[in-house]
DNA sequence: ATTAGCAATCAAGTAGCGAGAGTGCTAGCA
DNA sequence: TGCTAGCACTCTCGCTACTTGATTGCTAAT
């Protein structure tokens, strides 16, 4: 069903209204803010039809109208000021040193800057492991029969752990399971190697089947792990919004960022550089919108970035924001 | 000022029930399940003396009585059943498995055992790096003017880093180089080398300078950032609470478990095993306790488990559970 | 010191009322 | 046909009053 012109105006005067209110908004209300050319009569029977089309709601039959989800929802794909975006993306652009020394640091204060530039909780989830490039790979002998295992990346990242040396692979064979090691993995991304795990074992000979078996043990580990890394940040912004005001809400909000499981729901696994997620139905909890974006870092995808709030979010800013930021980001040279 | 036997009885059997129903106490109810033997007038007076000693409080003049945060106070250091405790304690000896592999994966579980077992939510705070031992350093070639730096601890955890080598520490220096390192920093723990740094760095000569300040500049790196990292587990059992009905009460614990600030300030840096923290004048907040565990993992003190919940705690299981996997978690080997 | 008895106190629930805000409807107008 | 003015209707909210039930504090008697 097309929405006309003007009801589209009432439709983002109303909601762009209610997210700083948070109160019903009568037509009078719609009158004085944006059209003062027809009377609040004329508003109120197009706030009638947008109800029939279930982008408003009544609390009761005598308040003003409040948004829907599907309202939310139908804003933020036609009615945000696009231009406005843009520039509020652009002031971001060299916001970072174009050095650093410690991705782990980036992630933290980006986690910082977009819970105080927005005003809500905002969290940096790690992930895309799967893609992280082994360069080399070198066994140290540390002594007591046993020996360190170093993976270096291509992001600086690594992955180390001390493992056993069987008797019958010291000096020379040492050496030798060094480079067999380099020539198994070195070059391949993380994803390559752990989900060929069976055929890479089988094709060792011998004794060097349990050195491969515990390496890759160690990688699918390392995944597994970094997959549920997450920096959080602003957690009591959500008392600044009234909605939180009721435990229910919060409730479902805790939820949200305490199990690890929801949170990996909310993430964009398509190709999307932002996803917006408003309310029950698109998974995020009710009364509650996710906003998540890509994090790129040095070319690599290092995880997303989540804005998480009320329904009633300041999109407009949120976007800004949050391609601000990962586009900034993304300029950081590797160290 | 002393506190009769029968107050005692009185406060006990008050505290008790209101732990579990979280409703003002009344001298009937006292008399029903604790003192049958005398009348609720008598017990009325007695409760009008408790409360001017600071024990009881009334929300109001028709109701019930209420235990103050002093009540709780004495009600541990005192009222407490020890064998029972014991009995609890005694009850988790076994209840890990004598080995394992990962210090991270024992932790975790620990956070969920305590949260499952006494309803709260339990939080494991990393700490203690100060007394890990270096036992070895190692500088590995990796080429590209750049080494790899693994720093090997006593507990099997261990720091290593990419860093820059100078052109002329390439070759020869380069062993020379390693052999300094370990000389200055083997054997020593890191809170002996990081509270020493200039001295260190002052007594290097020429160009190793840097090296010493960049290694003790990783080590000081990675004594802030262990220092903060916490395994939540059981974040919503609050809402399980009556009080945490109440946002106040909600925004307070919230604000506690996420500010790494107010739960360090919360751990007990004293030498005891288990310490108790009740209200605001305990450094909790209002209506809020904590009780905190030190953790040992063979033979190292590794970080402490901490159990956040109402003032009207349990404190009888908890102090069981947290001293039941203490014990349990402190017998099991290294790797 | 303890008790029984009783009046006093207070929260919480229910009901009723008036004001205020906002709507829905209708008749009339362009 | 679309818009508007006017008005009755509806519902929330705050206020007051009243009732009920739980529990206390006090007092006089044991």
């Amino acid at each position: 069903m097309k929405i006309s012109e003007r009801k589209q105006k009432i439709l983002k005067s109303l909601i762009d209204n209610y997210i700083s209110s948070c109160e019903p908004i009568s037509s009078s209300h719609i009158k004085e803010t944006c059209l003062p050319e027809v009377s609040s009569a004329t508003i109120r029977s197009e706030m009638v039809a947008l109800e029939e089309m279930g982008y408003l709601v009544q609390p009761h039959k005598s308040a003003g109208r409040v948004p829907s989800s599907k309202a939310y929802r139908y804003y933020v794909d036609n009615l945000l000021d696009k231009d406005d975006i843009d520039r509020r993306i652009k002031s971001f652009s060299d916001y970072f040193d174009s050095n650093f020394c410690d991705v782990e640091q980036v992630i933290k204060s980006t986690a910082k800057v977009i819970s105080d530039v927005t005003n809500y909780t905002s969290i940096m989830v790690m992930g895309g492991v799967d893609n992280i490039l082994l360069k080399d790979i070198k066994l140290v002998d540390i002594g007591n029969d046993s020996a360190l295992l170093v993976i270096i990346t291509d992001n600086g990242l690594l992955k180390d752990k001390i493992i056993d040396i069987p008797q019958n692979m010291q000096g020379k064979f040492f050496a030798q399971a060094n480079d067999m090691l380099v020539d198994m993995f070195a070059g391949k991304t993380v994803k390559e190697v752990t989900e060929n795990k069976n055929i890479i074992v089988d094709a060792a000979i011998g004794e060097y089947k349990a050195l491969f078996d515990e390496v890759l043990n160690i990688l699918i580990n390392y995944k597994q792990n970094s997959a549920n890394k997450i920096y959080m940040e602003g957690t009591d912004k959500i008392f600044d919004y009234k909605e939180f005001e009721d435990v229910g809400n919060v409730k479902n909000f805790l939820s949200v960022i305490n199990t690890g499981e929801k949170l990996h729901n909310l993430i964009n696994e398509d190709d999307v550089e932002i996803s917006i997620k408003i309310g029950k139905d698109e998974n995020a909890e009710d009364n509650m919108a996710v906003v998540t974006a890509k994090c790129v870092i040095a070319g690599r995808e290092v995880g997303h970035a989540v804005v998480i709030g009320p329904e009633r979010m300041d999109y407009q800013k949120v976007l800004g924001v949050l391609g601000g930021v990962t586009k900034a980001i993304e300029k950081i040279k590797k160290e």
